[in-house]
DNA sequence: TAGATTGTTAATCGATTAACAATC
DNA sequence: TAGATTGTTAATCGATTAACAATC
């Protein structure tokens, strides 16, 4: 792996992209692959998957391609999901349970491992393998499990709250899909899964 | 409005950011605001937010900035949400669910007026106010309801097959929870809400 | 009038794409 | 060798930001 030369935000969202194709792949036993044919299938320029990989460094062969396998690995490495990573969600309605059975089966090393609620009437029931615990319990677990992302989803009003909360037991990096901008300290990676800001914006395209 | 001038993606998908937060704004009965103001709160620069704005109109005052109210009713227009959108969701698991008690309360003009699932087991259950129909009263309902937009969520293996339907009873957009990108003709918008992407990138910051 | 803030132009910055030598 | 395809440079395209005259 190259690395020094900062890699920008757009490049690394689509690493994922192409993992997930590859995994596709490997499952339909193809072993090989050219930015061309990855290209036409999600809708990308050859050139830049080509220029995308190529900043982490030299996975293909000139003539031939991409070795299936071989590029797995070394996605899931620059993302560091080589190890499994622990994950925290707290908000145990029906988002929240979408998510777990989701990450059971589909996980690539990404896995829920706790769920929290505020609510006494949702804390023991189970989701998926997990007994939803109460938010006391936080810290403590997060702790004990190694949870390095959390997950929040709850509303809108409890968002900042649980993203505070979060922070303080320490972990490194937030998916919030309240549809609120977190006030959270530089060290803490958050990204956000809005889908209200994608369902209203199609309407402008409504003929 | 303006218009003539094509307006960017980018553009449009801050439009529903900014909507959401002018409302409230409204709630909270303030009346005017600042392109300053609007970019603290959503961490945007001020500059482009006017820019944003001014593709459309001449909406702000000098010396003084937006007024909410009024700014609220442009947007709703230029997202042609100033009349309720109907939409329809394929898909009555947890997601499902969640999206549909989602769009209960918060919907700005957006509306799940049908729910359709591929099970047996699923159809005839209620919904908030909904109750699930079968894949073959798809057409029909959508006709008759005069749905714009549907929305996808099952799971990956099914999606394509949907999007084919969903097309064929004529809605001219799609949100598409499942990680494929979806063959459909050019006149159908697409729009992707994929969290997993934004899940699997956040491991890349980790530190 | 003085202060605030818009709309807009020009400058900057960054990301995408085309093109091609290198080479399997 | 001929064909395919990479890695990379240079060209293009587009989006963001700074700056400021206009004006409330």
């Amino acid at each position: 792996m190259k690395s020094p030369e900062k890699i920008s935000e757009a490049v690394v969202r689509r690493l994922p992209i192409y993992l997930r194709y590859l995994l596709q792949l490997q499952s339909r036993e193809i072993h090989t692959v050219s930015s061309q044919d990855l290209g036409t299938r999600l809708n990308l320029n050859p050139a830049q998957i080509r220029k995308d990989l190529a900043y982490f460094g030299d996975f293909g062969r000139k003539g031939i391609g991409y070795e299936v396998d071989y590029l797995i690995d070394k996605i899931r490495q620059i993302l560091k999901l080589d190890r499994t990573v622990n994950v925290a969600l707290i908000g145990a309605g029906n988002l929240g349970r979408a998510l777990c059975n989701y990450t059971a089966y589909q996980s690539d090393r990404m896995k829920i491992v706790a769920v929290f609620d505020a609510s006494p009437a949702k804390t023991g029931e189970t989701i998926s393998t997990l007994i939803v615990q109460p938010m006391e319990e936080l810290s403590t677990t997060i702790g004990l499990k190694e949870v390095r992302i959390g997950i929040i989803a709850v509303p809108s009003a409890e968002a900042q709250q649980v993203a505070d909360q979060f922070v303080a037991a320490g972990v490194e990096a937030i998916l919030n899909f309240a549809p609120i901008i977190l006030k959270v300290p530089e060290t803490v990676r958050v990204h956000y899964a809005d889908f209200t800001t994608e369902l209203l914006s199609l309407a402008y395209y409504l003929e």
